[in-house]
Parts: C-alpha cells; sequence; structure tokens
DNA sequence: GTGGTCTAGACCACC
DNA sequence: GTGGTCTAGACCACG
C-alpha cells in the first residue's frame, strides 16, 4: 500500500477522524494526484490493522466532501480539483475551526500578542 | 446563585466541559476570588436545568486541576492562587491546545502568515 | 414508539435510506415537530426489527441534512425549522431528483405533454 | 464501430445500466433499425475501454426486455418491432418510473402544480 | 439510560 | 477482485 498514514489507537480522536483528516490533508496539499486510485478499503483496513468499517467511515466522509469517489467494482479515486477548488476546500476546513481556537483563546484572557508569540514559536518546530 | 454561567444543550460540545471551561476562566482570570465558597452542586445543577451528575464532573475537574477544593460537608471552594499561579495554570491550560492546533494547521499547508493574519482579524470580532 | 415508519426489506432501496426518506417528509412537512426528541435509536430498531447501526445510518444522514441533532447521553431531536427553511430543504431534495428524471424521460422520447398527462393521472390515485 | 455511446465512469449509475438505457432508448426510438446486427460485444468493450462482462450484462438485459435476440456464433440483433410495439415497450419502460417519482414528489408534499411546472422548466432545457 | 465508536463477519451488486 | 449494505455484539462517554 503506498498511502502515508499513522494511526494512534491511544489517541483521544477516533481512527476513522485521524484517516479522513490525514487523507483529507494529502488530497488538498496535491500530495495524492487527482485519479489516483486508493488501495481497496480492505488491503488498508488489514495495514493498519483496523476494522473494514472504520476504514469506510473515513472514505464516506471523504466523498462527502467532494475529495474522492467510489465506483462499485472498480475502486475509490481521488476528485478531480483545481488548484483553486482545492484551497478553497482546505480554507472550508480551516476556518471554522481557528475561529473556535480563538474564541476559547480569549476567553482564557490570553492576549492576541502572547497567541501569535506562541504560534510562531511552535510553527518553527 | 451567583454564578454567571450559559449552557448551550445544542452545542457540540459536552455540558461538563462547557461548565469547566467557564469556571475555570473565571477563576483564571481572577473574576472568582480565593476562597469563594461555589454554590452546591445540586443548587447549580437545578439553576441550570442539567443534572447533578454533570455538574459534579465539572467539579472534579477542576479540583484535578487545583483550581478548587472540597471540604466534605461544608462546600467547594476557590482555591487560594497568587496571581502568577493564576497565570501559570493559564499557560499549562492552553499551551497544549495551541500546539496541537498549530500541528493541524501545519497539516493543511496553512502558512504562519495566514493563520497569524486570520488570528487577529478574528480577535477583533 | 410513537414513530410512523413502513419498511420493506425487500425493497430494493436499502433500508437506512427507507428510514432517511420517511423521516425527512414527515420532519419538512412539519408533521414531527421542532424538538420533538425521537425514540432511542435501540428501540427504533428493535420495534423495527432491523440492526441499530441501520437506524443509526438513517439518523446520521438526516443530521447531516441538519432535519435532526443529536446529544449523547440525551436523545435525537427534530432540528428547529422555519417553514422557510422546511420549504428551501424540501426544495433541495426534490430538485435534483425531477431534473435526473426529466433527464431519462426525454431519453425515452415522451412528450413533455404525455408525461404531464401522466404525473396528472398518478396525482390523482 | 457504430454505436452511439458515452459512458461515465464517474456516474452514481452502474455503467451496464447507462449502455442499456442508452441503447434501449434509441431502439425504441427507431433509431437502430430492425434487424441491425449489434457489434461483437468484445469491440464494444474495448472500444468503450469497459469489460465484457459490463457489456453482456447489458445485452442479457436488452435481450430479457424483447428489444435484441441473440444467435450463437452470429451476433446480436435489434428485434423486429412494429411503431406500436416499440410504443409500448417504451410506455412499459416508462411508467412504473414514473408512479414511483409521483409517489414520491408527493411524499415530499410538492402540488402536483409545483411538479407540472418544474417539469415543463427542465425539458426545456 | 442515552448516543458514539469499533469490531468481525456475512451477503450482495458490480466489474 | 472491487465497494455497498446489513447484522450482532462489545465498549466507551455522557447525563
Amino acid at each position: 500500500m503506498s498511502l502515508d498514514i499513522v494511526i494512534s489507537s491511544s489517541s483521544e480522536k477516533p481512527i476513522y477522524q485521524q484517516l479522513f483528516e490525514q487523507l483529507s490533508s494529502q488530497i488538498i496539499l496535491g500530495q495524492l494526484q487527482e485519479g489516483y486510485c486508493l488501495p481497496p478499503i480492505r488491503t488498508v483496513a488489514k495495514e493498519l490493522q483496523i476494522s473494514v468499517i472504520t476504514v469506510k467511515k473515513a472514505w464516506e466522509e471523504l466523498e462527502r466532501r467532494g475529495l474522492i469517489h467510489s465506483m462499485v467494482g472498480r475502486g475509490c479515486f481521488v476528485a478531480p480539483l483545481s488548484s483553486f477548488e482545492r484551497l478553497d476546500k482546505r480554507d472550508e476546513m480551516a476556518f471554522d475551526k481557528i475561529k473556535k481556537d480563538v474564541a476559547y483563546y480569549k476567553s482564557l484572557g490570553i492576549s492576541e500578542k502572547e497567541i501569535i508569540e506562541l504560534i510562531r514559536a511552535f510553527y518553527k518546530e
């Protein structure tokens, strides 16, 4: 399998979400090219030692977001997306999160300046 | 009840966590002074129209973080914290989160510059 | 259980889709009022003699469409929708289908007039 | 190959059904004359870049409907149909679908008038 | 008690 | 061989 996925079963995040996040990143960043045929879900499940259903759930979410499309009997393929569309989906996925994050930072009384310094510091790591 | 809490039952966040976040903010920001006696959990539960168990869970989390301490038969009290200690706890609660957030932003290929612009924009709202 | 659902296991449609279609109709038509608490999925599953997972899948689709929202430990509730929003969702669900249907009718060489006569006839039944 | 077929691999419809629908339309509309010898299924498969099995399945469905008949070792031929018979088969194929469609429209609470307006609009496209 | 997640394993439609 | 659907049953988080 050529997928580059790491699953942490001890993570607080559900496995299907870890899968979704990693795959969606790779598609949005163009690391998986359009038309690329993903490995069969049963293969992915076996290699990651998780259930087929869990993989399926992640794939369904990817399809719902228009990042892949599945064809019975043929496999699942990375959707054709222009650079513009990829950027659009990326922003769509990031904005809501950032908005919530900022709301939380503010509720803790952390200043804009402090946040930005921390962001810069963690970005360099 | 003199607590200033707002619960959203339609939020995606569990109720106990909403409680915890709001109380911890207020303690960390010094809005609830040290030694202040919190209302009985049954009172809080009744006024917010939630389960006693839910309130208990939030209080336990606050105690675990050292923000309150309970005395059997007497009630729960805001812990005595110096300004320095409060800042320390605040940072402790914020750092891990920011670190994770930045990791996610990076995985989506968003630049440090973009993030900071968004943070600034959302901060002004 | 007060839900008014009929499942045909011999139908060509998947069970979860039958569930989804009937529930969504009832919500869109205002037959299930906003805030109404649906019976627990395990109860629905038992009464309809289908799997919990199948019910869950239908509920997930309803939630995705904004027709219900679920709260862990509390249940699933019909979303608050204005008459306008309900009409909007109804149209959203109907338009795509009608468009496809018309394309098929046209490919069979059936005239607009014939179709309309048939629609009228079946509508009266 | 003189067949006029377009296959969409990204369509939600199975390929064999796309094949069947297009061929049956052409036969019913008299675009393929009776006695016309269809190209060998291996030729069709190669030109459309699909599996022979898929073509075979579509051909079987056409034969089941009495639109073509196969003669071992000689090929598949468009069945001899009078104009009347063709109209009959067309209606047979359309009626069930329209009936189901109308049932669905009704379940969504869409009025006969609305449907007809939409049908007219989509027909003009 | 609720819903959320994950599992193993079956059968089907499609290619 | 592929993905799609359905099943039974487990464990967890939440209230």
